[in-house]
DNA sequence: GCTTACCGTTAGTAGTAACTTACGGTTGGC
DNA sequence: GCCAACCGTAAGTTACTACTAACGGTAAGC
């Protein structure tokens, strides 16, 4: 699943929403999340994998935190578009101008 | 469907890079794209609730260009992930340099 | 007016994603 | 050594999503 599936998802927003803040481990994530601990853990894994969050062991708990690198593609991504759409727009505009 | 999770289908990301280059009909887009011309209008339909699109009545032809107030939600929630992730990791830098 | 081209919607289906429950594994404290 | 805390995974269920086929509706050309 890429970046975009993964943050398509409404709880796994919220879960990156709040390790994006700061780091945190699984449990405090779900005590505040209206879901279980283990769903939470498969919304973890998933954003891992998109490359959005990374975890460290600290005893028994596992701590997560923002990852830049798949956010960073994302951003490229979404201003490729913009740019895209931007100059697209221009154009339409101009095309209007000269008929006028 | 809210921006992300529109975008978040492969085929819909594929037709809005494909609008957002240039206006284009629908029968145009089906005819790249490995689906049915319906799927294409339903995925079209997606696309302008979460105001990533916008269509026009040319003749029968309807043709769809990206629209930026969706996009521009979308650069938003994204550019304060990054800003938050980065403060979070510089902080995190900080504290490491502390300790040394 | 008839045909053709283009489009949206509906109904039905197959696949997938999100969730809970249950389980086992690891670390830390007593 | 034993218990408690924390976590990941597997299995099973439910809901939703993307798709096709079929239909009806509108604008343009002859």
């Amino acid at each position: 699943m890429d970046g975009w599936a993964a943050l398509a998802d409404p709880t796994r927003r919220t879960i990156f929403e709040l390790v994006v803040t700061r780091p945190r481990a699984v449990v405090e994530l779900a005590a505040v999340l209206p879901v279980t601990r283990p769903a939470v853990s498969q919304h973890l894994k998933i954003l891992k994998t998109a490359g959005l969050v990374r975890d460290r062991a600290e005893g028994t708990r596992r701590i997560y935190r923002a990852d830049p690198d798949g956010l960073r593609e994302l951003r490229a991504q979404l201003d490729r578009f913009w740019n895209e759409a931007l100059a697209n727009f221009k154009e339409l505009v101009e095309q209007a101008e000269e008929e006028a």
